[in-house]
RNA sequence: GCCGGAGUGGUGAAAUGGCAGACACGCUAGCUUUAGGAGCUAGUGAGCGCAAGCUCGUGGAGGUUCAAGUCCUCUCUCCGGCACCA
């Protein structure tokens, strides 16, 4: 072959290591192993992002070089299929949101393996299969039984245009995300889940995990703990986190429409002191116990009601805790965490499944009638009440009670997009989520494979998908259904993938880069390797497309290389300077990987690559170590010359490359800058390892710095061996 | 306002307190009959200089240090998150 096509090698791995299995995972391997995750996939209309491939080819890497050390490795995929676009798709082309799901999927599975990522197939799951479903019914369940799912009357986000109850997500700037509307607040009875219990423990347990410390922050201000205390005036009981300054206090405020005198008078149990009590627009419903102590010289708000309305602002000692005690103030913390609004007036998610019996209130679907599933519709548009789609089918709605055995009706809400994915990650530990699975038997799976040891996803879900699915899983600890507290040991996020001018990549703006042209024209190692190398993992950043074309170049050069004739030298004498920088590569690559730092990961390769093109003939050691640290990055190309070099088994089973331990003798010589004053002035070439004594004597007879030392006088010299030597002279 | 993060060439960026700009992109010049978004060589932070070289240079102002992109203080700008949470 002359030329590098692309196109024909991708296909032809492909297709091996899908006939080989080569990527399917042993659940009951006695290795240790090794669970990387990423956040699946909602199958849009719209195809994959160039996003999307970042962080699918982030923890490919990280899955392709556990495997090299080791480690049996869980790398699944599936699809978080339910979600408003597809049923607004649905409302205007009347086709049926699981046809178009089932289309998007194929789409997205096609995009996935043509880009080589080393998924387990075998273990693909979609939220919005019943057999999936069922299980997030049941495990809904669970939660309502342990108390931990209620109904309650809650303002909803309602279009009177379009007559639909939005969520929060379609509300942009107080408007209707589709028609600019803007969004009246309606009453109504919504299931929420009571998150707040578990509070203290997703604040707490983040002890336990390696995420990054800007996650972890915005984790905890979320939450919002806050510890404070709670103090009687009188009948009225207010909460402070600083109690200390009562004596300050010169008026209590609870919530009001607008600010006013309630004629009321609460007694300040310090002092005794009779001061009056407000109704006021700044104090927050719901917080602490709803009530304030109004303090004008120790906060900023309180001061400013007292200068309105012309209340006393006073300068007072502060209390000790034995006075605290005495009055009877006693500690209570509080946070800013809601509960969450788990009920959705829309046709394509999961249905709760309850039912509702005059005689026993809400009672749970028994076991044998799950999953519920979502009956079909003629026309997927919500109704005029703002009820789900589904409350228009009378004969779905009317149903018998599990318990009685009475009329009994559905609840008709489904629940939100992010139900599914609370558990996603213990759904590919399940064999077979058939509906006869309810009991969880995949129990010492869990033991074994929980919790995900790295997972991968976007910033954007730190307080929502994250949190959530901590919640879930807290729960079901507590249920005894999961054996870890946590989910999720180690979290890493992505940077996004912007257009070229910085904007975001969408289809309004049409600055959408499609992966299918992309693999096409560059192939998938191409693309793969440019999402490593366009930056900082963690960082924003702008699609270029010279920089793919410079990744391509790169691949171009490995082919030119790998069929000349200098590759495939079976010499057993080394190059010095080629096997030190072969080392340096190792560590340098194996250690970056590992930090997510592919940038330099891979120009420590393209360092290597300039070395092989200058030098005469390349070790065949030197040739197979080259491949298989490139091999994490382009697959494809790396197994393509693997079995050149006449190896039978795949590249990807092949050891990681480790490090000579001994001390190398081609290390010997060593650049020692020459700095006077701090500034350089010349470079000496020395054996490593010479005393201080000899590194300054071998600078002092320098030409160059002789020159620069006519006339002064060494003041001292710093010395740190093998690098640097500082004459530091007299001014 | 509060909480995070970031400011380095024309661009993406590198740099355990120890040679700032590795590795790429782009550009310039040259080479190569060069069907291609090709390849090879050299150059490419700014200023001065024929050159050797010198000076300046990591948003800004100070400081610590023999030595600062890196540590400390103050400050400006941009990005992300939160929104009166007592």
């Amino acid at each position: 072959m002359k030329k590098y096509n692309h196109r024909t090698i991708e296909k032809k791995w492909q297709k091996v290591w899908t006939e080989k299995n080569l990527y399917r995972t042993n659940l009951k391997s006695r290795r240790k192993k090794y669970y990387c995750l990423v956040e699946f996939p909602y199958p849009s209309g719209e195809g994959l992002h160039v996003g999307h491939i970042r962080s699918y080819t982030a923890l490919d890497v990280i899955a392709r070089k556990r495997r090299a050390e080791g480690f049996e490795v869980l790398y699944p995929m599936g699809w978080d299929a339910f979600g408003l676009p597809t049923e607004n798709y649905a409302i205007k082309t009347g086709q049926p949101p699981a046809v178009i799901t089932k289309r998007n999927v194929n789409r997205y599975r096609k995009q996935l393996q043509e880009l080589g990522f080393s998924f387990d197939w075998s273990r693909e799951i979609n939220t919005a299969d019943p057999n999936y479903y069922g299980l997030t019914q049941w495990l809904f369940l669970q939660l309502f039984k342990a108390g931990l799912a209620y109904k309650a009357k809650m303002p909803i986000n309602w279009c009177p245009k379009d007559k639909i109850g939005l969520a929060n997500e379609e509300v942009v700037a107080g408007c209707c995300e589709r028609c600019g509307t803007p969004v009246e607040q309606r009453e109504k009875d919504q299931w929420l889940l009571a998150i707040t219990k578990y509070a203290d423990q997703l604040d707490r347990d983040l002890d336990l995990v390696d995420y990054p410390p800007p996650v972890k922050i915005q984790q905890r201000n979320w939450i919002g703990r806050a510890e404070g205390a709670k103090v009687k005036f009188g009948n009225i009981e207010v909460f402070t986190t600083r109690p200390e300054t009562i004596f300050g206090a010169t008026f209590i405020a609870r919530h009001g429409a607008a600010d006013r005198f309630t004629g009321e008078y609460a007694i300040n149990p310090a002092n005794q002191e009779k001061i009056p009590v407000w109704e006021a627009e700044y104090v927050m419903e719901g917080v602490g116990t709803g009530a304030i102590m109004g303090v004008p010289t120790h906060d900023e708000r309180d001061r400013a009601f007292a200068e309105k309305y012309n209340l006393p602002i006073r300068e007072a000692p502060l209390a000790d805790e034995i006075l605290l005690k005495k009055i009877g103030a006693r500690p209570m913390t509080t946070y800013k965490l809601h509960d969450w609004i788990f009920s959705r007036q829309r046709y394509w998610g999961e249905p709760i499944p309850l039912v509702f019996c005059e005689k026993h209130n809400w009672v749970p679907v028994s076991n044998k009638d799950l999953p519920v599933k979502l009956p079909p519709l003629k026309k997927y548009a919500p109704t005029d009440t703002g009820e789900s789609p589904l409350a228009s089918i009378e004969s779905w709605v009317k149903t018998k009670c599990p318990l009685c055995g009475g009329p009994a009706r559905r609840e008709t809400d489904t629940m939100p997009n992010w139900a599914g994915s609370s558990w996603y990650y213990l759904a590919y530990l399940i064999k077979n989520l058939k509906t006869n699975t309810y009991n969880l038997k995949a129990k010492s799976l869990f033991k074994h494979w929980l919790p995900v040891d790295w997972y991968n996803g976007g910033l954007e879900h730190t307080t929502l998908h994250l949190l959530y699915s901590r919640f879930w899983h807290k729960a079901l600890y507590d249920l005894k259904l999961v054996p870890t507290k946590e989910p999720y040991g180690k979290r890493t996020s992505h940077g996004l993938v912007l257009a070229a001018n910085g904007e975001k990549m969408s289809k309004s703006r049409g600055n959408v880069v499609n992966p299918d042209e992309l693999i096409r024209r560059f192939g998938a190692d191409a693309l793969r390797l440019y999402e490593m190398f366009m930056g900082p993992f963690d960082q924003a950043i702008g699609w270029k497309e010279n920089g793919l074309v410079g990744a391509r170049r790169f691949l171009d050069r490995v082919w030119r290389l790998a069929v000349s004739s200098k590759f495939k030298v079976q010499s057993s004498k080394l190059n010095s300077d080629l096997q030190f920088l072969v080392q340096q590569t190792i560590k340098k690559v194996t250690d970056d990987i590992e930090q997510m730092k592919f940038n330099t990961a891979i120009s420590a390769l393209m360092i290597l690559l300039n070395h092989f093109e200058k030098t005469p003939a390349i070790p065949l050691a030197v040739a197979k170590t080259f491949l298989k640290l490139l091999s994490p990055f382009a697959p494809h190309l790396a197994e393509e010359f693997w079995v050149k070099l006449s190896e039978k088994k795949s590249i990807h089973l092949a050891p990681w490359p480790h490090l000579i331990k001994t001390e190398p003798r081609w290390a010997a010589m060593v650049k020692i800058v020459v700095q006077i004053n701090g500034k350089v002035r010349d470079i000496l070439e020395a054996p490593a390892g010479l005393t201080e004594e000899k590194i300054k004597n071998l600078a002092l007879g320098k030409e160059k710095i002789q020159l620069w030392l006519k006339g002064k006088n060494i003041q001292r010299t710093i010395i740190v061996p093998n690098r640097l030597i500082n004459i530091v002279l007299d001014q």
